[in-house]
DNA sequence: CAGACAAACGAACGTTCGTGCTATTCTGCC
DNA sequence: GGCAGAATAGCACGAACGTTCGTTTGTCTG
């Protein structure tokens, strides 16, 4: 999970554009699904012709994938970045809990998580979009598994927890708070996701006292 | 959850078309999509014209419901009635978990829980459509519910667990096997599940030695 | 056998979509 | 300030979609 490039140069106006497109194609995705993401009415709510917009892309996939980058960038920005800060151990694994629900919470794609939709819309449909989809999600399941293990690494997690099966745990209660918020509207899905996820994590806390040293792989 | 109306005359050849009509939507549509479900390609799919099938059902939309309602009958077939066969308790609540899982494993649905993708592809979309999706699924989820507070009263559950907490998570442990099994191909997903849901009704099982009768409510 | 009715068909309509071609406008650089 | 090239617009095409219509086929009934 790496960012951009590290040169930074001036936007120039087709940049900024492109920018402008995805960011609005980026939610409408996320209500409309990828494949309901259609050229013209994006193209309108920029108030642009569909012919100029389309000329960003070449294609509708290219437009699909370009638009999850955009997506990835935002969730990077919203929810791993931030609990990157934190200390490694449980003290980040806890973050990057809570900064997933809070994203949910917050709708930070309008249609709720982008990736949950877009991983539903696509995963029987071969080809290169359903396969950077899964890429990415694979990213995400990669770092929450690291951020398990780096727990265990610092001692205050239990080590006998296989890092894939609390990582696929943690996930699972995040898609099911998503879905439950978008589908019944209802917020007290993030309650029991938070309720299960402390339950979870607390149960496999290693308290100081009896906390063991283990050396760093 | 009730099932369909006891007075069961021959169905006329009109009556069967439809289902068999339906029998192939609901599989093409846990792959395309319900909006992706197309009638021309189901037609094909079933050497009708297009016409001929589009007469059963008036709009695309009266399809799209009429779907629904035959994913839901086969779901309850699937998963419910052989789980409803077990006695109360703690054996149903565990004989719902592994049908569902087992439901997801088989791909009764061609796409993966039909129910699943046509939450996330609904939930931003407000309609008829979407109400009936978030109808049947609570339908589900309470259910789930009821075989919580039943294991409860038969004193084989913790009582102090709340039954739309503990739905909550086996229903999120459920949609997240179905998500990874779809999107990776990897069948530890179930594995994952299993041994998640396990430890979760493990752990607030309560011993015969220990179980305090409770009366029913 | 004649009539009635359900079931399915084939052709067409209007709309929307992605895409390609050509012209025009804008922008950054010497 | 003017010019090259990038950026955007205008227009049109073909395909696919949901939907409508008039007609044909098949099957019971009187």
């Amino acid at each position: 999970m790496k960012t951009r490039a590290t040169t930074e140069k001036p936007p120039s106006a087709g940049q900024r554009t492109r920018s402008a497109i995805l960011e609005h194609a980026v939610d409408l995705a996320s209500v409309e699904g990828l494949e309901g993401l259609a050229i013209g009415p994006l193209a309108s709510a920029l108030q642009m012709s569909k012919s100029g917009l389309f000329a960003h892309f070449g294609s509708k996939e290219e437009l699909q994938l370009a638009t999850i980058e955009a997506a990835r960038e935002r969730f990077i920005n919203e929810v791993f970045l931030p609990s990157l800060e934190r200390k490694r151990g449980l003290t980040r694994l806890t973050a990057l809990s809570d900064a997933w629900i809070s994203y949910a919470e917050r709708k930070v794609f309008r249609g709720g998580c982008f990736f949950v939709a877009a991983s539903a819309e696509f995963d029987s449909k071969p080809g290169p979009v359903r396969n950077r989809i899964a890429a990415v999600m694979g990213e995400w399941l990669g770092a929450l598994e690291r951020a398990v293990t780096l727990a265990q690494e610092s001692g205050e997690l239990d080590p006998a927890v296989e890092p894939s099966q609390l990582a696929f745990e943690l996930n699972a209660l995040f898609m099911g708070a998503n879905w439950a918020f978008q589908l019944h509207r209802d917020k007290s899905a993030f309650v029991h996701a938070r309720v299960a996820i402390e339950a979870r994590l607390g149960g496999l806390e290693l308290r100081p006292k009896l906390r063991v040293m283990r050396k760093r792989g």
